[in-house]
DNA sequence: AACGGAACCTGAAAGC
DNA sequence: TGCTTTCAGGTTCCGT
């Protein structure tokens, strides 16, 4: 369930675990999750010093200058538990410190664990666009202007805006007053102030939400939908009481209000 | 170069 | 109830 609220979550969850640990122990099989044989030999023994979060992406910093980077996919977490706790179902990677047990679950198999050399990174992390909480939406209207899809869709382009996902997305618009299907390049200066506003204010709704039970890292089957719009085809507009509209662009779902979007001002670039 | 769609996996929820 | 279909918050590859 990872956009970059729940990878930040997850970000302060492994600092908290291992940050400043020394591994004494590590079990990371290859599979399609952890690439590369001998990872757990070449972490054995290293320090932990660090844990950042850049979109969506973790980097797991060493003492010998390499790094650890974990993408969560789809369905990726990780957990802390004792070390006595068996395998857990799911289960593609342990660390071990001093005094956690951390694991990496990934049902779905979408997530990734590589270890780079120092100075090196996948490719898809060297192409990140701005992140909205480490660097500001300052470039959030230029990167926009780079592209003629549907707002909406670019979003979702990480090498434009790094962290946002589906979610974000959806409800950074519908705060916005914006239409999803609007082209990125036609945002007005008004609409990409607006929608800088709208990020932000869900990336932080979010993150407040989700940290709120990090300590424990229960497993929520069932939880209810904390989101104002995501997921709630037809319900009301939390704003205006209208039925919310679902709609698909590049196969994805997007919820908006076709009632309370605000009308454009006509100042075009 | 840029875009839509399928593919990669498994499980939960909805549909019948 | 139980079987089948749809859908899922990610990226990547492939064809147009």
């Amino acid at each position: 369930m990872p956009e970059l609220p729940e990878v930040e979550v997850a970000r302060r969850s492994v600092e908290a675990w291992l940050g400043g640990q020394v591994v004494i122990h590590a079990e990371l099989p290859a599979s399609r999750v952890v690439r590369g044989n001998g990872l757990a030999g070449a972490l054995v023994d290293r320090r932990i010093v660090e844990v950042q979060r850049r979109g969506k992406w973790l980097r797991l910093g060493l003492d010998d200058g390499r790094a650890l980077f974990s993408h969560l996919g789809m369905t990726g977490k990780w957990v802390r538990r004792e070390r006595s706790t068996p395998k857990l179902p799911y289960e593609r990677a342990r660390l071990d410190g001093k005094s956690a047990s951390v694991r990496y679950l990934d049902p779905r198999l979408f997530g990734r664990l590589e270890l780079f050399a120092e100075g090196e990174a996948p490719r898809a992390f060297d192409e990140l666009g701005p992140d909205p909480l480490l660097d500001g939406l300052g470039g959030l209207g230029a990167a926009l202007a780079k592209t003629s899809r549907p707002i909406k869709v670019a979003l979702l382009d990480q090498t434009l805006l790094a962290g946002i996902g589906n979610i974000q997305a959806t409800e950074a618009l519908w705060r916005a007053r914006l239409d999803p299907r609007q082209r990125a390049n036609r945002m007005t200066k008004a609409e990409v102030k607006r929608l800088a506003r709208g990020l932000l204010a869900t990336l932080a709704y979010t993150l407040s939400v989700e940290d709120s039970d990090e300590i424990s890292y229960v497993e929520e089957a069932g939880a209810d939908n904390p989101f104002r719009v995501y997921g709630r085809e037809g319900e009301p507009c939390p704003r205006c009481k209208a039925a919310l509209t679902r709609l698909v662009q590049a196969g994805r779902s997007t919820f908006y209000c076709a009632a309370c979007l605000k009308p454009s001002d006509g100042d075009r670039p």
